[in-house]
DNA sequence: GCCATGGTCAACCGTTCGGTTGAGAATGCC
DNA sequence: GGCATTCTCAACCGAACGGTTGACCATGGC
């Protein structure tokens, strides 16, 4: 499947898949140890890594019986480079993507009612 | 319902929402004249304008009989800081983003397979 | 008051999504 | 060869998604 927008945003709705990311921001990693934090089957990751894949986020490459997880950043700059023209957003502020990483990691989704 | 980046991610997945983020870029604009461009129902364009509002993307105010859309790009930062995570983008780059504003207003998602 | 306009709500429908389980292919180890 | 490890596939399931239609409020014009 060729990456588009749709597939790339659709990929990072998902925070079983954004942590996914995360994780492999720090190391390429194997299908088995990306599952491993995750409290569902192996299955359930591989089909999330199939979604990743497919959205052009990450590479996986087979090495053995092994298969290995890369993180592809440039397909996150197609989307960062669509969404640029809905704010002039000053240059990146990292005390903020920490701050918003530290929610995310820290089970997001709770804050107050809004209308 | 709070935005979170959930509910950004899964607002900017859908082409339709995307379009009319688009629209809404140059002016506000009533439902029904959101509506008008698009080959659905009226009940349908209303539904991706609460869950555009839902993500925080939108906000509409009543006004006599008229219900305003108008565009919040703030919570578009939010999801760009936790992008910027994952590629030190380099700043803007305004060709590159008329060039997918464009393949995206023309019809997406149709380019050769991969993989 | 009456009617047209603007928009939402509720019910429904087919498809996709996110998960499960069980089977099985492919590789590495001894 | 035989067995454990790694990962995917296929079938299934309930819930969510994206759309429809029809009924229905609320507002504005006359």
């Amino acid at each position: 499947m060729a990456p588009t927008l749709d597939t790339i945003f659709a990929a990072l709705s998902d925070p079983t898949r954004r942590a996914i990311l995360s994780m492999l921001l720090e190391d390429d990693m194997a299908v088995t140890d990306v599952a491993e934090p995750f409290e569902m089957s192996l299955a359930a990751v591989s089909k999330h890594l199939v979604i990743l894949a497919n959205a052009g986020l990450i590479t996986q490459e087979k090495r053995g019986r092994v298969k290995w997880c890369k993180l592809e950043p440039d397909a996150l700059r197609e989307a960062s480079v669509w969404m640029q023209g809905f704010g002039q957003f000053e240059p990146v502020n990292l005390d903020a993507f920490e701050r918003f990483l530290a929610v995310e990691l820290s089970d997001a989704g709770h804050r107050e009612e809004e209308e």
